[in-house]
DNA sequence: TTGTCTGCAAACTATTTGCACCGAG
DNA sequence: CTCGGTGCAAATAGTTTGCAGACAA
């Protein structure tokens, strides 16, 4: 809950309001444990009250990303994904792109290649929006992605 | 042009056609050079014949993709951009969320990671549609992406 | 000729925006 | 009371699809 607080005490700061509809993506965030959509949040958050908009959900979402409580990445499926900044502290995601599923990865695997890449080219990878996309074991057995069918 | 005669025998081994469009498209990826959007592909091509519709883009890259000659990738922005395979050989995108500028990374410098991954989790990942999300030296300098200004 | 491919227009999906009312501070 | 936030509806942007005619093989 300590994280939920910050935010709230931050809102207060910079002149936001707080409002039960915050609270609810915020809480629908944490529930979710992991990517989820604005669909999905949406989703959640109507199972306590059902009067609450798609748009608010983008605009809260949108504040949250500002206030880097949320990062946010765009699905290879045309649909962008978040999630709550330190809810499991940072990762890589792995996500299967003939299933969807999302595995995570520790970074402490990937920061070799991150600091690389600081060193190198002066480029910082973003650790909070770090998706890479593949092909998971089970689909990798099971014949791989949506490929044309050889006649 | 090797890759294009590939493209083109693999056609009609399956039985598709190879129309004036496929090519155009085919030469535009070439032209433009790495990452590039369908309405960029199409502009490029409708500078030889205007009568060219976006939905025929949109077709010819699926093809491409299903070929694997065309990987793409989800933008930040929400759009989808689209490269040619092998155009310099698999790398990794280092694409700035501040700016939008893109990067390449040598595939070796990855490697590591890859197949870490591949070891522990069976997880493949795909080398051709590779992009990873950060900020590029000159917006770090600048003092980051698109935050919320503090008053 | 034949059946694939194309352009056009309309549909769709995800997201954003304008606006009048509502309610947190 | 104020003015930032909300729901609603409409607008957008990117992409996909249905269909009748065009054209590669």
């Amino acid at each position: 809950m300590a994280c939920e607080e910050d935010f709230y005490k931050l809102l207060r700061e910079r002149g936001f309001r707080l409002t039960p509809q915050r609270e609810m993506v915020l809480s629908a965030l944490h529930d979710l444990q992991g990517l989820a959509t604005a669909e999905e949040i949406l989703t959640k958050v109507q199972a306590i009250t059902s009067s609450v908009d798609i748009s608010t959900v983008y605009r809260t979402l949108e504040l949250l990303q500002d206030f880097r409580v949320v990062a946010s990445v765009a699905g290879s499926d045309g649909q962008r994904r978040y999630e709550l900044v330190g809810a499991r502290g940072p990762h890589v995601h792995l996500v299967c792109r003939s299933c969807g599923k999302v595995l995570s990865a520790a970074l402490a695997d990937f920061r070799p290649f991150m600091d690389l890449m600081r060193e190198r080219y002066g480029f910082h990878i973003g650790v909070e929006q770090l998706s890479i996309t593949g092909i998971c074991q089970e689909c990798c057995a099971a014949g791989g992605s949506s490929d044309i069918i050889p006649s």
